[in-house]
DNA sequence: GCTCTGGCTCTTTTT
DNA sequence: GAGCCAGAGC
């Protein structure tokens, strides 16, 4: 985590300038040596960014800026930690290197009482958010149901907000979401006050509203934040902007960076309009464009620049690259996502006999749903892996839990919190007692949290509820106030037994959820040992963690994630998956001209991360919700150049080894059907029959009932698992004799 | 008040 | 197949 801060000066970083400037190139110099003004900076991919904007930076303090006045905006924590280290090493100095979040977070822990928020305000993620408007929309009696549900409205309002569209100035549509959208953003922005809690786009908005309404507050960040550096401008939305242009109103010492062909965040609000406005809003800005690619291959760079040409409403731009043409772009097709995983992990058992080091290969999907097959198939081979984003650690039920227990303890008013661990684990208290002190909490003009802790309060429930509701008092007041974060962890844990509870979730033999919450102390401790900062700044911290910013396991290992999460990293070996119509571009872009161009230019990112080299995949059946479907190759993969690619045969010619394997070509009309061999399957299936589950390993099947599609089999483990599945969607293989196993 | 079951929906991407 | 929810049954 990069702290702020910071000012040892060591002799030994005094350098002369030409150390900072002698290994770049003209364009690059002259965007690291702009001084004073507006500067946009568009570079395109692995045009070294990076490598500009740590540059600049140590040039500006050499310069003679103080390192307290500048300010680095980068898209995730990690990105932000690495820079300001790169600049640590450089200059010997640290700054102030955070994303737009945790800025904002920061500044308002700082000055949000000025807009009557508690110091310690909650930071509610997604899931949080949606509670909240759950409990709204029971309070005002609305339906959920069909259309209506607590994220749809969310992530509406959400919308609205990135888009600075508050509630008067909403003119809802037609939408039943709309209908309920214009009853309920009121009152949520009401609720969420009155809560003390922001949800990310609060971050954002009530910095905004500070600078705005406190013209004193606002000049004090300006005088201190002179030098703006920002990463990833085509992502930013109209509120990032906004506050960037408040920010640097005095000194206009704002330097924007991006690529417009990069830009994929259109759905939460991204305008890559900012890179244009920018232009408009400051004439007099210098515009370096960074044109050479250093990173890929001529092949891949020639691969991706044909399919971004086909985009129209492009800003003009070419990249050169000195690089060799190197190995053409591999295009496979597959007939199952099953062989499609088989022969991934083939080609990087390949990679790996020649000494490749796993931690340059990744794997990319569109949607995380494409990750599991993939999963399965490394951990059936022993491959190393790590998935980034999905479900983060942080986002786990049991996680959660504990942490809704630390965030009562820090803002007492946090009801959402507080709802989510009353009876969790169950202690009595179900929703008539729930009811019942809510009502009460709401008639004294209490949050939640202080009316269990109130003994008068509590005497409205009896029995198990009563007692329930004073032994979570106890447990509060005992960790109220405890600052260490892993102290308040151990104390929670104990005075709930959550872990006894956490244990009993689930699968019995799973006992995943307790070693989580074994990590999370571990994490807290580590945390409170590296920052000696509270229990608040540990649960600020957590909250805004992103995706790329996990800890992974030890050693190299193949990274798995979505397009989206792969922006800004690179690769040596990249394999992007699942390139059919429908999947990759999605559907839901389908009809809008500009989503399809959005999906093009996530194409663009996923090949540009590619250093040496670049293989992508489909299938010809995948099965999707359920449902095995026929897949049609991607349309983007029609539009890289002939010369560029390889439509046949195993990534960079691994050849299949004679046992079987088929290897098809693109479009050459062979009709695989994996209902084949499922049928065959499911015929030998039977009493008595010996199986392998994907998963679970070998069992053998105890019963069936049902027929057909609704044929579900009892199968008995061989660890002593025993698991009811449905064949069809389990991926059952039948052996046969008990020697197998 | 708690737990289990069956029915339903689900899959875009994330701070 | 998985997560969520409502309703039934204990």
């Amino acid at each position: 985590m990069p702290r702020f801060g910071g000012m040892l000066r060591l002799d030994r970083f005094k350098s002369t300038m030409s150390e900072y400037l002698e290994d770049l190139n003209p364009a690059q110099r002259d965007a690291v040596t702009h001084r004073d003004g507006p500067l946009m900076v568009l570079a395109g991919a692995g045009s070294g960014k990076t490598r500009v904007i740590t540059r600049r930076i140590a040039w500006l303090l050499q310069e003679g800026v103080a390192p307290g006045q500048i300010l680095a905006l980068t898209f995730t924590n990690k990105a932000a930690g690495e820079m300001a280290n790169r600049v640590e090493s450089l200059r010997g100095y640290r700054v102030h290197v955070a994303t737009f979040h945790s800025a904002c977070a920061r500044f308002l822990r700082r000055d949000g009482h000025l807009l009557g928020y508690p110091q310690n305000f909650s930071i509610y993620d997604t899931y949080d958010r949606d509670s909240c408007i759950k409990q709204l929309l029971r309070s005002h009696h609305i339906q959920v149901g069909g259309a209506v549900t607590p994220n749809k409205v969310g992530s509406r309002i959400s919308r609205l907000k990135n888009l600075g569209v508050g509630p008067e100035d909403f003119v809802s549509g037609l939408g039943e979401v709309d209908a309920v959208v214009r009853r309920i953003y009121s009152p949520y922005l009401v609720r969420m006050r009155d809560l003390g809690a922001m949800d990310f786009d609060d971050l954002l908005l009530r910095f905004r509203d500070l600078l705005v309404e406190h013209p004193d507050a606002a000049e004090m960040y300006q005088e201190r934040f002179r030098y703006l550096l920002v990463d990833e401008f085509q992502d930013t939305n109209l509120v990032q902007y906004d506050l960037l242009k408040r920010l640097s109103a005095k000194y206009r010492n704002l330097c924007v960076v991006g690529d417009p062909d990069q830009s994929i965040y259109k759905f939460r609000g991204a305008e890559i309009r900012n890179i244009l406005d920018y232009q408009d809003d400051y004439p007099d800005a210098v515009t370096i464009r960074l044109e050479t690619n250093y990173r890929s291959s001529g092949c891949i760079l020639a691969a991706a620049q044909g399919v971004i040409e086909n985009n129209k409403g492009r800003m003009d731009k070419t990249l050169r690259t000195d690089a060799e043409f190197g190995a053409p772009v591999s295009i496979c097709r597959y007939g199952s996502e099953q062989e499609e995983a088989e022969e991934l992990t083939n080609g990087i058992w390949q990679l790996m006999s020649n000494g490749i080091d796993l931690g340059e290969v990744a794997v990319f999907y569109r949607t995380h749903s494409l990750s599991r097959t993939i999963e399965q198939a490394f951990r059936q081979r022993g491959l190393p892996y790590d998935v980034v984003g999905g479900l983060t650690f942080f986002e786990r039920r049991e996680i959660k839990d504990v942490l809704a227990y630390l965030r009562v303890l820090v803002n007492p008013l946090d009801d959402v919190s507080m709802l989510r661990v009353i009876n969790v684990p169950p202690r009595g208290v179900g929703n008539v007692s729930l009811q019942k002190i809510i009502d009460r909490a709401a008639d004294a003009e209490l949050s939640l949290f202080e009316a269990v802790c109130d003994a008068d309060c509590r005497g409205v429930v009896s029995g198990k509820a009563r007692k329930g509701l004073e032994s979570l008092a106890k447990v509060l007041t005992e960790a109220r106030g405890e600052e260490n974060p892993e102290e308040a962890v151990r104390i929670v844990l104990k005075g709930t037994e959550y872990l006894g509870y956490a244990g009993g979730l689930g699968d019995p033999q799973d006992a995943s959820r307790e070693e989580n919450i074994l990590e999370l102390i571990n994490d807290a401790a580590q945390f409170a040992e590296e920052s000696d900062e509270g229990l608040a700044e540990y649960l600020q911290h957590v909250s805004l963690l992103t995706s790329q910013d996990e800890q992974h396991g030890e050693g190299p290992r193949i990274s798995l994630m979505t397009v989206h999460s792969a922006k800004g990293l690179e690769f040596d070996y990249v394999f992007t998956i699942g390139l059919e119509e429908g999947l990759f571009p999605h559907s839901r872009s389908f009809e809008d001209p500009e989503g399809m161009e959005e999906e093009r230019r996530l194409m663009y990112v996923a090949m540009t991360r590619a250093r040496k080299a670049l293989a992508l995949s489909y299938v010809s059946f995948r099965m999707i919700n359920g449902e095995t479907r026929r897949q049609d190759m991607s349309r983007f993969l029609g539009e890289i150049p002939d010369e560029c690619g390889t439509r046949m045969g195993m990534p960079w010619g691994y050849e299949a080894d004679g046992d079987g394997d088929t290897v098809y070509e693109a479009d050459d009309g062979i009709d695989y059907d994996p209902g084949d061999q499922l049928e065959d399957d499911t015929v030998q299936l039977c009493e008595g029959a010996y199986v392998v589950h994907p998963e679970y390993g070998p069992g053998q099947v105890l019963r069936l009932s049902g027929s057909g599609i609704r044929m579900k089999v009892v199968v008995l483990f061989q660890d002593g698992r025993e698991k009811t599945l449905i064949p069809e969607y389990a991926g059952l293989q039948v052996i046969d004799g008990s020697e197998e196993w």
